[in-house]
DNA sequence: TAATTTAATGGACCAAAGTCCACTAACGCT
DNA sequence: AGCGTTAGTGGACTTTGGTCCATTAAATTA
């Protein structure tokens, strides 16, 4: 993946660090439909071809833009937590939708080029949305050695369920909020 | 809405017929993708303006081809049938799958569609989305006067759950089957 | 220093969605 | 028949994502 060359003139990263921040910087004020790659080379001040030597598309580039900015988004909850686990996956649902404040309209365009490119949807899974699945499952099953879920219950199924709810009212453009993460937990825990 | 005009060229409604059945012909032959505004007049023998004179985009008239063809997609489940309501939401589901074998590929591209172009999301939402949400919301009604789901659950909560499972699934290309729709309705109603 | 290798540049090029427009066709009305 | 009105046609045009390519720049190696 990171072979050095052994000769030949070196890759400017600036060049590469230059285009994810004005990918980044361009798609949140104008959107991402309303951003051209025209624009985005132009403000970076490279050449096209130097984008598209690094990334194969528009949505290639603003995924890992985003991802690079955002090491921190909906940082896995701890499993060595003592609080219910019921209580975790509510605190890090909270923590998502207020992410999702910021990178909603992103992740919904990201989403939607994945619909338009298998190529990308497959770097999308791999890098954002199995990682995310990953870390509810985690979470499911510490809840299970734990006592608080039944152990009967599939965690893998549950957490798509989870994650379904809220893709479901993201591309819907329904609000995510605290109450809504409540009930979510309340579904998979059941009333408490 | 449907005013008819006192004077001029009436529309010829045969192309209207012939553009659906082109659009919808060839993107389920192609894929939404690979099909060009330019191929489906050509195809369907008519001006390019002429298919703009009647819907907006692409997505429009595929839209609107979709749900003339499949009028029967999902029939409302029905409320005064004496089985278990679980049974019905699960048969209902099964049934919606069923039919995202053929046409699931087209609902991801208008999905898509539908975050690119806040105009195309309204319509969407109207004419597919909220009427499919209420059947199940319905459904779920029903179930809780029959006692069969407590009262205290958020039906119209509960349906949106049980959408953003199955889009979560279709949106990332994973397998719509009876066991999954088996899942959902244990979720919903608690392990049999 | 010269040869080789890889990166960066700028601009031409292509395909496709959607707009615009001048022109023609088909209707009702007088 | 002539007029106004609306629909349909074909083609030019714009914008944008993405490709291609010839040329130049910066490095290593001999």
């Amino acid at each position: 993946m990171t072979t050095k060359n052994v000769s030949g003139r070196p890759v400017n990263a600036q060049a590469s660090l230059d285009l994810r921040a004005a990918a980044l910087r361009l798609v949140r004020e104008n959107g991402y439909e309303r951003v051209s790659i025209a624009a985005i080379v132009k403000q970076a001040g490279v050449a096209r071809q130097t984008l598209y030597n690094r990334w194969d598309t528009k949505a290639d580039l603003v995924l890992d833009a985003v991802l690079e900015e955002t090491q921190s988004y909906a940082a896995a909850p701890r499993l060595d937590d003592p609080r219910p686990c019921r209580e975790l996956l509510e605190e890090f649902l909270a923590n998502v939708f207020d992410h999702l404040l910021v990178n909603g309209d992103v992740l919904r365009a990201l989403i939607a080029a994945a619909q338009q490119d298998a190529a990308f949807q497959e770097k999308f899974a791999a890098r954002f949305i199995l990682p995310r699945e990953q870390m509810i499952t985690d979470l499911l099953r510490q809840a299970q050695t734990r006592g608080e879920l039944s152990s009967g219950r599939d965690a893998e199924l549950i957490s798509g369920l989870v994650h379904g709810a809220f893709w479901y009212r993201l591309l819907n453009r329904r609000g995510l909020d605290r109450h809504f993460a409540q009930a979510i937990a309340s579904e998979v825990f059941g009333q408490p």
